[in-house]
DNA sequence: ATTTTCTTAAA
DNA sequence: TTAAGAAAA
């Protein structure tokens, strides 16, 4: 049980001077959050919400390493937080009921929070705002996870892009995104000192959770030592990633970025995931960096905001296409002759025992840190579904439950970019050759040996397949993709 | 964000 | 025979 008098997700009558409640979601920080710096502003006390909703509809359950991770994200975010005299309370159940008993409690006036881009997420914060203002409590929204809205990019027509390139022009053609908002400098902001005070509870006396009884963190067994190892999650060390690689392989991003045995890359992924960085944070900070550089080094960091750019681009593909994650984008590919499964190459590939170093190399990084390089992702990608003929979504799912920066948008987006049934998608016929692959990209075998001990030894597997006979067969089925009539 | 095969030109 | 570039998949 939390909470005294919530019980219905009616909310009680308005206190329009009443406190503030900042909904956190994919938000996870301080600094730079739209919703918390106007809560701030409204001056009242203020008292932040993390919520775990697993029973609203259609919502997506989190994925094993995702949960993992947003353990010590709200860990890290309640210290953040109780270091600026504020408090972080933690609820679960279904939003709707829960915004309603914490605002009840509160005698809440006003709940801000910043926009998600799912459609159930949609769905249940439109019906959420609608009766907080029903109720006659405030309910804002605001932009803070992506740097252009869906719905403000639209080609001369009137339609979504369904191409990156002149997307990504028409954003950047417009007005940079706004500076980032400085972290508030105090979240123990002044109660009324009037005697009417309609909260029933402060925000040091409302109920939480306790986060341990969530479980998010995997016990029986706990596979998570690689993560630890590998990622300190949090709003502090997002910061100090992003410096540290601004400062180090920025200028060097454009020749290296596809290399997986060189850090090259940010690795900022999965704090942009929960919004433990924004990308306005992201942009200006790399901006300011590019003034400092010339030639290819420039050229780097606009490369690298352009990988900013396909996130923005994944995400206004999903909010125009809701059902990214389970259906093809191109309907064509619904005549896709998927073979019956084959469930031992399917977990071959899971496990990283193909027998093709650079694809077991990619598969098992992910199992042992919740992350893969952007490149070997391709390949992987590629090899599952073009020469293992194993849909798509299987592998989504895969990546889904075992990635720590799975979102909604970016991980449905890249399997169909890969499958070729997606947006601005790889043609069906571009089919990467994993020895290839590892031939150009890691030459040195290097990023192989950090990941396959055992590779050139006679432990490690044999090839499952013949890389030739399945390029053949793929090219084959797509054949049939490319001549069937997609429905219309 | 490709690979393979074909063509041409040079040795 | 090989390298490089174009074309096809």
């Amino acid at each position: 049980m939390t909470g005294a008098g919530g019980s219905a997700a009616q909310t009680g009558p308005a206190h329009p001077d009443g406190p503030s409640l900042v909904w956190l979601r994919d938000d996870l920080r301080l600094g730079d959050n739209p919703a918390l710096t106007a809560a701030v502003e409204r001056d009242r006390p203020l008292t932040l919400v993390y919520l775990l909703d697993e029973t609203s509809p259609g919502i997506r359950p989190l994925g094993g390493a995702a949960r993992w991770w947003l353990h010590q994200s709200l860990v890290s975010l309640a210290a953040d937080t109780a270091a600026l005299g504020g408090r972080l309370v933690l609820r679960r159940g279904a939003a709707a009921t829960v915004i309603a008993e914490l605002v009840d409690e509160l005698g809440a006036g006003a709940v801000f929070w910043n926009r998600r881009y799912g459609e159930a997420e949609r769905d249940v914060d439109t019906q959420i705002k609608a009766s907080l203002t029903e109720a006659g409590i405030v309910a804002h929204s605001f932009a803070g996870s992506l740097l252009f809205e869906p719905w403000t990019i639209r080609t001369g027509g009137g339609t979504p892009y369904t191409v990156f390139t002149p997307f990504w022009r028409a954003c950047t053609a417009g007005p940079p995104p706004r500076t980032p908002y400085p972290a508030p400098a105090s979240l123990d902001l002044p109660g009324d000192t009037d005697a009417a005070s309609p909260a029933r509870s402060t925000p040091a006396t409302l109920p939480s959770d306790d986060l341990d009884s969530w479980e998010l963190e995997p016990r029986h067994p706990d596979w998570a030592d690689g993560l630890r190892e590998a990622w300190t999650p949090g709003e502090g060390a997002a910061q100090q990633l992003l410096a540290a690689f601004l400062d180090d392989a920025l200028p060097r991003y454009g020749t290296e970025r596809d290399l997986p045995a060189q850090q090259a890359t940010s690795r900022l992924s999965p704090y942009l995931r929960w919004g433990e960085i924004s990308p306005h944070q992201i942009w200006h900070a790399t901006d300011v960096a590019r003034r400092g550089l010339t030639g290819a080094a420039a050229s780097s960091a606009t490369r690298f905001l352009t990988e900013v750019g396909w996130r923005e681009f994944a995400y206004h593909v999903l909010f125009h296409a809701p059902d990214l994650a389970t259906a093809n984008l191109r309907p064509g590919f619904d005549a896709f002759p998927w073979p019956p499964l084959d469930e031992r190459a399917l977990q071959a590939w899971r496990q990283g025992r193909t027998g093709f170093r650079l694809v077991d190399a990619g598969m098992r990084e992910l199992w042992r840190t919740g992350s893969m390089h952007n490149r070997v992702r391709m390949v992987t990608a590629s090899f599952l579904i073009k020469n293992l003929l194993i849909d798509w979504r299987l592998g989504e799912q895969w990546f889904w439950d075992t990635l720590v920066d799975a979102d909604p948008a970016s991980n449905p987006f890249g399997w169909q970019w890969v499958a070729g049934s997606g947006a601005d998608a790889a043609p069906y016929f571009r089919v990467f050759n994993p020895e290839l692959q590892a031939a150009k990209f890691d030459p040195a075998n290097e990023y192989v040996r950090q990941n396959v001990p055992e590779w050139g030894t006679g432990a490690y597997p044999q090839p499952i397949v013949d890389l030739g006979e399945t390029r053949r067969a793929a090219l084959a089925a797509y054949e049939q993709v490319k001549n069937s009539r997609p429905v219309s």
